[in-house]
DNA sequence: GCCAACGTTGGC
DNA sequence: GCCAACGTTGGC
């Protein structure tokens, strides 16, 4: 699997947050889930992946990648989970939101559509490119 | 180790 | 604000 998609809500940490870490990018702290912990330690430096505004927004807005490998979350107590740190790539020039998605045949199998609680996707590659094109990349 | 209860997420 | 989906917790 070659590409990601991270989901955030906007208020606790939005695209523009990524922006502004800039360079030094960030960790991606606070996943507690079992499926998305995986799909976190698969990730290779440098891997780009989709950033997604779930609640307010539902869309795709830009692209990030991975800057530093899978490493223990240093906020989480039992020590079983961990984060990866991301930076910022490019934004979309358009938005790609999540009814743009359903509405397109091609994406119908996506993570996203199916389990949209999962905060840490995998995307194949043609997935990867129908979204970036449909982002205006 | 199973399963019911509960909490959280996220679309609508 | 509601509710469905799903992950986690805790009693047995």
């Amino acid at each position: 699997m070659a590409h990601w998609l991270v989901k955030s809500e906007p208020k606790k940490w939005s695209w523009d947050d990524q922006v502004k870490a800039g360079k030094a990018g960030t960790y991606w702290d606070g996943v507690r889930n079992h499926s998305a912990k995986l799909n976190m330690m698969a990730m290779e430096e440098r891997r780009p992946g989709l950033f997604y505004h779930s609640n307010e927004g539902k869309a795709v807005v830009g692209i990030v990648k991975v800057i530093k490998e899978y490493y223990p979350d240093h906020t989480d107590a039992s020590g079983r989970f961990g984060m990866v740190d991301f930076q910022v790539v490019r934004p979309f020039k358009t938005p790609v939101t999540l009814d743009m998605i359903k509405g397109e045949s091609a994406l119908a199998d996506m993570v996203l559509v199916n389990n949209s609680r999962l905060s840490v996707q995998p995307v194949k590659d043609d997935e990867w490119e129908t979204v970036c094109r449909m982002g205006g990349l």
